[in-house]
DNA sequence: TGGGTCATGTAACCTGTTACATGATTAG
DNA sequence: CTAATCATGTAACAGGTTACATGACCCA
C-alpha cells in the first residue's frame, strides 16, 4: 500500500526520499503514517521492481540528493492498482479493541474515557481548521482541479469521521449515565 | 494490540487457541482480523511473558487441547493497558490512499468506484442485521450487562461508520457529477 | 467418499516501528 | 550557540499475511 502511495506521488513529478517523507508527514498523515526508514526501504524495493529510477545529484553545500522518478512500468503498476477493486474493508481499530473490554473498568472511569476521546483521537493534529487551510493551499498552487478534488474528498472523510466519533462518544456517555441511574429499560 | 485482545478474552474464562480464533472470526472481525498462525504465535509470547498459562488436556477422539488461562500478572497487564490512555488515532486507510490518487482515472470510472464502495467496503460481512442479531444473542447469553453494553458500543460504531461511508460516497458522486456538467463554482 | 469442524501448529515473507548515526547549513 | 532543516540511511525488532501440514471425527 505504501509502495503505491509513493508511486502516486512520483507520478506527480520527481522527488527525493526526503520530500516524499515531508508530503506524508504534512499532508497524508491523517490517513497514513510513514517513517523515513520505511520509505527508504520501499524505495529500494520499488527500484528493484523496476517501477522507479534514481539519479544521483551532487550538491556542494548539502548532502547529495537521490532524485527518484517513476518509470513506464511504474505507471502501469499504478494504473493497475487504481483499477483493481480488491479493497478489503479492514478496520484495524485499536479504539474498538479497547472499547470492547472496558467492562473491566468502572462506569465513571469509562465516562471519563469517552469524554477525553475526541480530543485525543483527533484525526487532524491541529484540528479541523488546518484541513481547510491545506485544501485551499492545494487548490491555489495546483491548478489541476481533477487532482485537488480527490484530495478534498479525503479531507471530507477525515472531517466526517471526526464528527461521527464525537457523536458516538456522546451516545456512549448518555447510555452509561442512564445505566448508572438505574434506567436499564430498553 | 492483539496480545491485549487475547488477554481480554481469556479474562472472561479459559479457552483454547482455536476458540480464540473463532471469537475473532465470528464476533470481532469487524474491527480486527486475526489469523490462527498469528494467534498461536502470540500465545507463545504471552506465555513467555508470564501473562497466560497453558494446560494440556488429552482427548481421545480429537487432537489434544491446550487450554489457556490468564495469570495474575496477565490481569495486571490487562488493567494497565485499559487504564493507559495512549491511544494513537492511526487511521491507516487503504481506502483513503486509493481515493487520494484517483485523479489518474476518468470521472466516470470514479463515479463507478464510489457507487460500488459501500457494498464492497461493508464493515459487517452479512450487513447490519447480523450485528443486531449478534448483540441480542450476547445479551441473552451473557447476563452481565456491564460487558454487553461495551460490546454494543463497538457495534454502534460499526453501524455509524457504515452510514457515514455511504453518505460520503453520495457526496463524492454528487460533486463529480457537478464537475462533469461544468458546474465548478464554489 | 467428500467436505466441514475441531485442533494443533511451522516457515517464509512482508510491513511497520523504534532507535540510532552522520553532517553541513541556516535562522533565531 | 543552539535548534531546526536538509538529506541520507542501517539494524533490530514487532506485528501481520500467505501458504502449507497433519489428522480424526461427523454428517450428508
Amino acid at each position: 500500500m505504501l509502495k503505491h502511495g509513493i508511486l502516486g506521488l512520483l507520478n506527480y513529478g520527481k522527488m527525493t526520499g526526503y520530500e516524499i517523507m515531508t508530503v506524508f508527514r504534512d499532508s497524508l498523515s491523517f490517513f497514513w503514517h510513514a517513517q523515513t526508514s520505511q520509505i527508504y526501504r520501499e524505495l529500494q524495493t520499488l527500484e528493484k521492481s523496476g517501477w522507479i529510477q534514481s539519479a544521483r545529484i551532487e550538491q556542494e553545500s548539502r548532502p547529495d540528493k537521490n532524485l527518484l522518478s517513476i518509470t513506464r512500468d511504474g505507471k502501469k503498476e499504478l494504473a493497475r492498482w487504481l483499477k483493481d477493486d480488491g479493497l478489503k474493508s479492514v478496520i484495524r481499530s485499536p479504539l474498538m479493541m479497547k472499547t470492547f473490554f472496558r467492562g473491566e473498568c468502572s462506569i465513571d472511569e469509562n465516562i471519563e474515557f469517552f469524554k477525553n476521546l475526541p480530543e485525543q483521537n483527533s484525526v487532524f493534529p491541529e484540528g479541523c481548521k488546518k484541513a481547510d487551510l491545506l485544501i485551499n493551499e492545494y487548490q491555489k498552487n495546483v491548478p489541476d482541479r481533477m487532482k485537488t478534488l480527490y484530495w478534498k474528498f479525503t479531507m471530507d472523510f477525515g472531517l466526517m469521521y471526526e464528527k461521527m466519533l464525537r457523536k458516538w462518544c456522546k451516545n456512549c456517555i448518555r447510555e452509561l449515565e442512564e445505566f448508572k441511574h438505574g434506567n436499564t429499560a430498553d
